[in-house]
DNA sequence: TAAATATGAGACATACATGTATCATAAACA
DNA sequence: TGTTTATGATACATGTATGTCTCATATTTA
């Protein structure tokens, strides 16, 4: 179906939201849930997304030009490598439920090879970015870049758990894992 | 099903292996699969477990045992604070994929009041140790008990992410978390 | 050896998700 | 206003997971 309808943009979106909201927390749930939940019916669903794959990785892939979106200022910036990350976890951690949803239902998102692409590209340059921290001195010599990109990762989750949970704002979220990440909880 | 019979035993515990095995990876894996890799008729796993949930949720009581058994020693030990937490991480990270099945799974397993039960003890009991060396001066003032509790739940699942990648061992998992838990990643 | 018990294989009923197709209606557009 | 286009509701076909049941067979156990 090509959008030439404003009614058709509002029921897309209403359901890549949907998608969203319901996958992250119930990575089973149906298309139908997801459609009421969008409140539109059931068969619209599938005049926008041909199969339940496709809007899974429809959704993802909105999902990484999001990421694109909010990491461009920061890139443009060229701050040292650990200010970049200081600024990168402020600008992800609102972005965090994007970030689960991608984990849980990786296997399906990662079928798509524009998400593959997107994915590997974006992994690449935070690990150049890291590279560039260890390179200005502010990296332990002992943790390996491996390491640090899935503790990062982890602490966005967390901070995504804390928000979730109502704990705290993502802005605090954000300090506190850059407190951890940077100087550990003692 | 009384299990009386030495059979009886052997095939319960192959289908609780199996379930742990392929439910972490695929909580979406049917009981078929599961009995399949279990070399156990799909008629006998529904001999043992009367539905999914149930055998959901005694993988789950299974596993929280086995977290108290690796736990008991250390206790008993009566370390500092910061020492236990580092004893807690060396002995968690050869589990941690039970945690990721707990993680996955949690919104079945959490039915059970029996698993709810234990879950929150050892909560309690995490919240007990943080204070603990909160009050011995091990701790970052600035950080709230939860965010510790999420953040040490977070690098425990890092480690086990870099050793399903088998880009480390349990040993240097463990390690490396310790060390960016306290230090940071400076 | 004989009785008790667990098992595998398979048939069966049920429920539900997926995906397709149709048609009348309502909204957008020109 | 009249035409195009998206929509909702519904029926339908298909596939698959769940859970129950039976019966012949194999293994414990006494």
């Amino acid at each position: 179906m090509k959008h030439k309808d404003a009614r058709a943009n509002r029921s897309r979106e209403a359901l890549i939201n949907a998608g969203i909201q319901l996958l992250i927390r119930n990575p089973k749930a149906s298309l139908k849930e997801v459609a009421e939940f969008a409140k539109v019916g059931r068969a619209t669903l599938y005049r926008h997304f041909e199969t339940r794959e496709q809007l899974i990785q429809e959704i993802a892939q909105e999902s990484l030009e999001l990421t694109d979106a909010v990491m461009a200022p920061i890139k443009a910036k060229n701050l040292p490598g650990k200010d970049s990350i200081k600024a990168m976890l402020h600008a992800l951690m609102p972005l965090a439920d994007r970030y689960h949803f991608l984990l849980s239902l990786w296997s399906i998102a990662e079928g798509d090879e524009v998400v593959l692409a997107m994915y590997n590209r974006q992994l690449e340059e935070l690990y150049i970015l890291i590279e560039r921290a260890r390179a200005e001195g502010d990296i332990n010599a002992s943790l390996s870049t491996d390491w640090i990109i899935v503790t990062i990762d982890s602490l966005i989750y967390a901070g995504w758990w804390m928000v979730g949970e109502e704990k705290c704002t993502p802005q605090q979220a954000a300090e506190q894992a850059i407190t951890t990440l940077f100087n550990g909880i003692n």
